[in-house]
Order: structure tokens, then sequence, then C-alpha cells
DNA sequence: TCGTGACCATACGCGAAAGTATGGAGCCAG
DNA sequence: CTGGCTCCATACTTTCGCGTATGGTCACGA
């Protein structure tokens, strides 16, 4: 999470990857805003002469970095998700995800924090269409009408994102591992058919 | 919305609630970014200069027009849908004040997007306290266990402050009337006790 | 060894937005 | 009519972060 960097190439020399990687940190704690080059160098023990030879902009690194998460992490659940047949266990399965892997979720929390930048306008909507349709496709799949399937679906999604908005770091008494599972299963006992 | 102004004082000259009320103007539309004295100035048909004697710094309006709102909307709010005895009421009638009372919520939704600044990161957890807390009291008063009543309680709110982060820009094909009812309904029938 | 290219440091320019200094126009009490 | 108070304009300074210009170092192949 906090290792120095894993391609030390001979010595020290970095690649277009660690600064993606770095920026990717940084705007899972500190949103779009804290993806600033000159902190980034800092932070990678460089300064801004390295990252103007790797990049063309600042612009150019949230792309990058943006396109790089959605293809790593995003497709990699999407793909993982809608592999199981029960819906049940496709609700449960995507919202235990949020507690493990959460830097994935932070990153994603981090995009709906800046969802007017117009770099991540058209993420956001691309992965909320794909997961709204995933999420429409279960419940049809699982007897609901057309209708309420959409209906139901549109109610997990905004639960879903609802809650990663929560969960930042405005307050709101950090629920424990235990709080977390049970909220999580009343979830699921309450938006999923029996 | 858009009228000029409502005090016009004796020729133009402007007071401080005439900024508090444009900043919430813009803040509503633009987020807590767009709330700056220059742009304000343009609007309000004066300069900085005028500003500065107002209010000592731009934090200092961004306070007095967040603590505007949330005592003339929130509060009000508050009152009078906690006067509601039927908590299936209460709820409806909670998310039906998203249609109408439109600029309130759009408010809330530009805070919700900044909740990283250090400025309203309190407000919302206030907000965001009282009312999981009015929820939770609902859902109680309606036969539910402690606990199933706060996980409940979460679920509405997740739902609504992810709703109204859906219907921001960011694309997602705008509901017309009719399909929002619907969806109300919809939430309303799985959230709400039979 | 020489030189070329990848990677980085240093120093500067620049634009946007906050904040400051100062003066001016209008109104009201005396 | 005059002094003072309120509200505002003009012009300036400061800060911050992006971007540019230019030169330096180190490795590696010919």
């Amino acid at each position: 999470m906090s290792a120095p960097e894993q391609k030390p190439d001979s010595r020290g020399r970095l690649s277009a990857t660690d600064w993606e990687q770095a920026a990717l940190d940084v705007l899972a704690q500190g949103g779009v805003a804290a993806v600033a080059v000159e902190s980034l160098a800092r932070t990678l023990g460089v300064t801004k002469g390295s990252f103007y030879w790797h990049f063309p902009t600042r612009e150019a690194l949230l792309k990058a970095a943006i396109d790089r998460w959605e293809q790593r992490d995003e497709d990699q659940v999407i793909a993982h998700v809608e592999r199981i047949a029960d819906p049940r266990e496709r609700l449960r399965e995507l919202f235990q995800r949020v507690s493990r892997e959460v830097q994935s979720h932070l990153v994603y929390a981090a995009l709906l924090q800046a969802s007017d930048h117009p770099l991540v306008q058209p993420v956001i909507e691309r992965i909320s269409r794909r997961r709204l349709a995933l999420l429409t496709a279960a419940y049809a799949e699982a007897g609901f009408e057309p209708r309420a399937a959409q209906h139901r679906a549109r109610l997990a999604y905004t639960a879903y994102s609802g809650f990663l908005q929560l969960n930042q770091r405005h307050g709101m008494p950090r629920m424990d591992q235990e709080e977390y599972q049970a909220y999580i299963d009343h979830v699921i006992e309450t938006l999923v058919p029996a």
C-alpha cells in the first residue's frame, strides 16, 4: 500500500505506470483535487521535471490513472460477479466487496465526489449504466417485472453509492466489522426477494 | 430564481443577506467551488470592493450561506415531517419533497459533493445524524426492533443521498415525472412495512 | 570512448482567484 | 452645508498550481 515502488528500474528511475499508481493512491484518499503534480512528485521523491517527461499534462495523468483503474478493478469485479447465477448471491457478493478491496471502492467514491469534472463524468456515467444494467438483469432474472426490476436495481445502486458517500471522511461513527455485516444482511434481506 | 434582488434598499445597494442568497443560488448549481467572490460580484452587478465590506473572507460567506440554508430549509423540513404520525406517510413525504423544493435538495447535493471541505463537513455530519435519527425513530415506532430500525434507516438514507448523487449533472437519462413517481412508489413499497 | 537517449533538476513564466489599500459617491443628522 | 457613515470602485499584492525552457547525469551500445 505504501511501499516505495515495484520496478526500481536500475536506480530510482520511474515509469509512467508508477505515476499512475501513485495518482490512484492519493485519489483514493484525497480525491481528484489531491492529484497534483508537484505534490505527487514529492511523494515519489522527484520533481516536476520528471512528471512532464512522462505526461504532457496533468489531465493526461488523471485520464490514464482512471482508465487504468476502470480496466483493472471495475471490469474484473463485473466479470467475476456476473458469473454468479443466483441474484441473491450476486447482490451479497457486490456489497461484500465493499469491505474487502477497499482501495477500489475508495477510488470510485472519490470519482463520485468529483462527478462534475469533465474527465470523470463520462467514466461515472459509463460505470453507472453498466452496474445498473447488471442489477436490472439480475432482478429480471429473479422474476421481477421489467419495470420493477429497473426500479429495484436503481434502489440498490443508489443505496450502494450513498453508502460509499456516508463512509467517507465526514464523521459518521465508523461501523465495526460486526455491525457492518449485520447491515449487509439487512440490506440483502430487504432488497432481495425471499 | 433569477430575479435581480429583493431589497433594493434605495438604489442598488446590497446587504449581507443578498450575498448569502446569491451564494446559495450558485451553490445549488455549480457546487461549492462556484462560490467565488468575483464571479458573484459580477452576477450581482458590483465588484469585489463591495463583498469585502460585508464579509471578511470568502469562507465567512460560505459559512453564513450554509448556516442560513440549514436553518431556513432543513429545520423547516424536519419540523414539518416529524409531525406526521404514520411512518409510511413520513417516508413518502420525505421522498416526495425531492421533486418539489428542488432548490433545497440541490444545495444538499452540492454539499454532499464537497463533504471533504472543512466547512461543510460538520454540516453534513450534523444533518446526517439528524435525518438518520428521524428515520430510525420512525421505523422503531413502526414496530421494528432497535437494531433493524437503525439498519433500515441507514438503507433509506443512503438510498436518498445516492439518488441525489445520480440525478446530478452527470448524464443518467433524466427521469420524467411519471417514472419518477413510479420509482418513489416502488421505494416506499420496498422500504416501508406493509 | 563517445555520444545518444532516457530520466530528472532548476528556474522561470503565467493565469486565476483571494485578499488589501485607498479613495470616491451618496445620504443623513447636526 | 458639512462632517461622517455606508456602500462600492479601482488598482494593487500575494498565493498556488500548471506548464515551459533548458541543462545535467547516468547507462548502454557502437
